[in-house]
DNA sequence: AATATAATTGAAAAGTTGTTCAACTATGTT
DNA sequence: AACATAGTTGAACAACTTTTCAATTATATT
């Protein structure tokens, strides 16, 4: 009764149907690396207080610095990965690098996020 | 001209008004840790398509893993994570356990995310 | 009662991530 | 021109995450 349908998996498939409906209707496997990485960015406590400070006000990386209590080091870090995902976009203005969110998409998501959370 | 408001950081803070405003306005720390575990949980290329699945079908732990060609183990661990984290919910019928998600709040924020990666 | 299978578990291994440190670039000030 | 400061960078380190492996539990079948 049932048998492996692959090589990896130990399994007898019991629910060959529901396997097979789900499996056609699946996207992309770069959908869903994209979807995960775009959560990744969310996923850190660091990350996240900037994304929420950011939503309120264009701010240098000084600035974030003092706001977090975390190095500059730190936070630059943090901010060219969140540049390289296209979520934040800076400019500079003398010596200092203004930062702001790319577009409201971003703040829309972790409203929704908080939303979540408080319930 | 401005002057260190704490030990940590190594700045003279440019713009004390901004900084001012947005540390008060900011939610406690905890919300920050909740929101980034939630996301977290989303972080991740086989958790965030075992969700994808389930807000399809209800499915046993052997048909995720033949879905996404992977051991029952690996599926199962991750299961473990997301329903800690209240995110799925679990039936047991006989030798096998049947995931659900928890709530259509989970396939709302995936959803968002995928809205967000196609554009 | 013995056997087979679905699922779970803990520990180890492999891979990834976040912060620190020291060095560096670029801009503004004296 | 020399100096100070804002920010960036790469490498190292520590902490964490994910998968694998072997052992175990619980249920169904013979």
């Amino acid at each position: 009764m049932g048998k492996n349908l692959n090589l990896i998996c130990d399994c007898d498939v019991i629910h060959e149907e529901i396997v097979r409906r789900v499996s056609e209707a699946m996207p992309d496997s770069k959908n869903f690396h994209a979807l995960a990485n775009l959560y990744k960015m969310f996923s850190d406590y660091t990350r996240i207080r900037i994304f929420w400070a950011l939503s309120r006000e264009e701010m240098c990386v000084c600035d974030l610095a003092v706001l977090l209590d975390m190095t500059k080091s730190a936070i630059s870090h943090q901010l060219k990965l969140m540049r390289l995902a296209n979520l934040v976009k800076h400019e500079k203005k003398g010596k200092m690098v203004f930062y702001t969110l790319a577009d409201n998409h971003v703040k829309d998501i972790f409203e929704q996020g908080f939303a979540h959370i408080q319930e």
